[in-house]
RNA sequence: GCGGAAGUAGCUCACCUGGUAGAGCGACAGCUUCCCAAGCUGUAGGUAGCGGGUUCGAGUCCCGUCUUCCGCUCCA
């Protein structure tokens, strides 16, 4: 059902009811920037919500923290966030090949020193280097354009001008430009949870195993953002990082990597639409890795990762900060003396919550249509969002807006505010107000009608199947608590 | 980045070969209505993405630019 729907109807929806709405579109938008509306902003922490507690509250071993978006610019240093993503590059237009400028060049000056011309090259890499530590990249293209640099595959000269595709956001510290000193915008929440190791196991008296969580907002620059809110220059990650003793870090990744699965299970996503997917390649840091992947409209996409990242980021941070990040293991090994120091290993377990919200939406978006009685059409659109984490779960409705209806379901209403969210409408027919409750996912509708003021009871309406029953008042409040325990 | 398509009211779209912008839905106010939108009345809402050019006159033709979508490319 939701993966033969147009991913533009999805877009549109999220649109149109408050869920989710282009950046500054006053202004023509910013490019895979967007923004949470009210009911997107609510869908979202109820998800964040649902992790938080998950990983904190019902795991002894895992604190959570919230470390700060700006870090001390050697933390990325440590990371390898900034060496490994600041080179100048340059697309040949022919081949669409892309190059990056310094392999480029010395490739040609390698070419030059075999052919004989020794000192022809050693000047190319001389002029080559001091243009790189002056970030001149005119000069840099003027250079490959001067010795008639081709690409190997189409065998053109035909260049793109030099661009340097940065990972990370930059910006300055300090009001005064020109004293500032530049800091970037995190492009991943891990680092903080690094930095903060020994901090939160001290204060904390945590014994490994143990895990730090967090919550909150990266920065990347992507070349390619695109895919509405899947791949965006903003997200939010959810990471938690587990501390190990090494050589127990396997053990530990198949636990959580399972753990995991089951969690975005338990949230509301059907075993069939999530899959595992095995990293081959591994990023210099880890020793093992694998993707939760959510079938998307637009096909099985990466959800969340799971990855063994050995002891390189804390061992990292130690040689760059030059403070020692161990842990003192008391228990009794195998020979029966303690484990003592060591750096502990990690398995990271961590979610886009964006995506996350993105997978929710377009499993839960519905569209539906029958016949009426009379022969005609009829159909609704509705987000089958789980009631867990639907922004609002309730709707009271007086049948009519008179005869008392409105008061009654206006003492309900208040009633619920104490306990969930809940949504009053008098406005229009009761039929248009459930399309209206359906396209926002509201899963519960309660109706006041005329035998309310006799009995007591009210009807309340199932979202997703329609139906109805009918209730006593003082029901109401605990019957939805019990839908979204 | 390359190729293709598109930008007119909140949404979907119309205005054919240039003559000062229109519909449906939606929204809002009121009426009606005893359970699944598209009954009635009224109201609001657009310097036609932006900039420039041609023209007596441009939503309509031309150029540029921005944005979005699709495909390719890229994505520690």
């Amino acid at each position: 059902m939701a993966n033969e729907n147009n991913f533009s109807d999805i877009i549109s929806h999220c649109k149109e009811y408050g869920y989710l709405f282009p950046s500054s579109e006053i202004y023509d938008g910013l490019s895979a920037v967007y923004d949470y509306g009210q009911n997107g902003a609510q869908l979202k922490k109820n998800i964040r919500d649902l992790w938080w507690k998950s990983m904190t509250q019902m795991h002894e071993d895992i604190v959570g923290i919230d470390a700060a978006i700006f870090m001390h610019p050697l933390t990325w240093k440590a990371s390898g966030h900034v060496d490994n993503f600041s080179d100048p590059m340059i697309d040949n237009k022919d081949s669409k090949k892309r190059y990056r400028v310094d392999q480029l060049i010395e490739a040609h000056a390698d070419k030059l020193a075999s052919e004989g011309k020794k000192e022809e090259s050693e000047e190319l890499l001389k002029v080559m280097d001091g243009l790189i530590a002056k970030d001149d990249f005119a000069g840099l293209k003027q250079l490959i354009l001067d010795n008639n640099i081709k690409c190997s595959v189409s065998g053109t000269a035909h260049w793109t001008d030099i661009r340097q595709f940065n990972l990370m956001f930059d910006t300055q510290l300090g009001s005064v430009s020109g004293e500032a000193d530049k800091i970037y915008l995190r492009p991943e929440t891990a680092q903080g949870i690094f930095v903060d190791f020994l901090n939160v196991q001290k204060t904390g008296r945590l014994k490994i195993p143990f895990g730090i969580a967090q919550t909150g907002k990266a920065f990347r620059n992507e070349i390619v953002a695109r895919q509405f809110i899947f791949r965006m220059r903003e997200f939010e990650q959810m990471e938690m990082e587990f501390f190990v003793r090494p050589g127990t870090e396997l053990e530990w990744y198949e636990r959580w990597k399972h753990e995991r699965l089951e969690w975005h299970k338990a949230l509301g996503i059907p075993a069939e639409k999530l899959r595992f997917h095995n990293h081959t390649k591994l990023a210099h840091y880890a020793n093992a890795a694998v993707d939760i992947e959510f079938e998307f409209p637009f096909g099985f996409k990466e959800l969340e990762g799971i990855h063994s990242r050995t002891d390189y980021d804390l061992k990292q941070h130690q040689t760059y900060s030059k403070k020692k990040i161990q842990y003192f293991d008391n228990e009794s090994g195998p020979d029966g003396k303690p484990y003592g120091n060591y750096i502990p290993y990690v398995i990271e377990t961590s979610v886009g919550l964006d995506r996350l919200v993105l997978a929710i939406i377009s499993l839960s978006f519905t569209e539906e249509k029958w016949k009426r009685e009379d022969g005609s059409d009829d159909g609704r659109v509705v987000l089958k969002i789980p009631p867990k984490i639907a922004p609002y779960k309730l709707a009271v409705l007086p049948l009519v807006k008179k005869d008392g209806l409105p008061e009654i379901a206006r003492d309900l209403v208040k009633k619920c505010h104490q306990d969930f969210y809940a949504f009053y409408e008098e406005k229009d027919s009761i039929g248009k107000r459930y399309r209206r409750m359906d396209a926002i996912g509201t899963p519960f509708c309660v109706t006041v009608d005329h035998q309310t003021k006799e009995d007591q009871t009210v009807t309340i309406r199932d979202r997703d199947t329609m139906t109805q029953r009918r209730i006593h008042l003082d029901e109401v409040v605990p019957e939805v608590l019990k839908a979204i325990r």
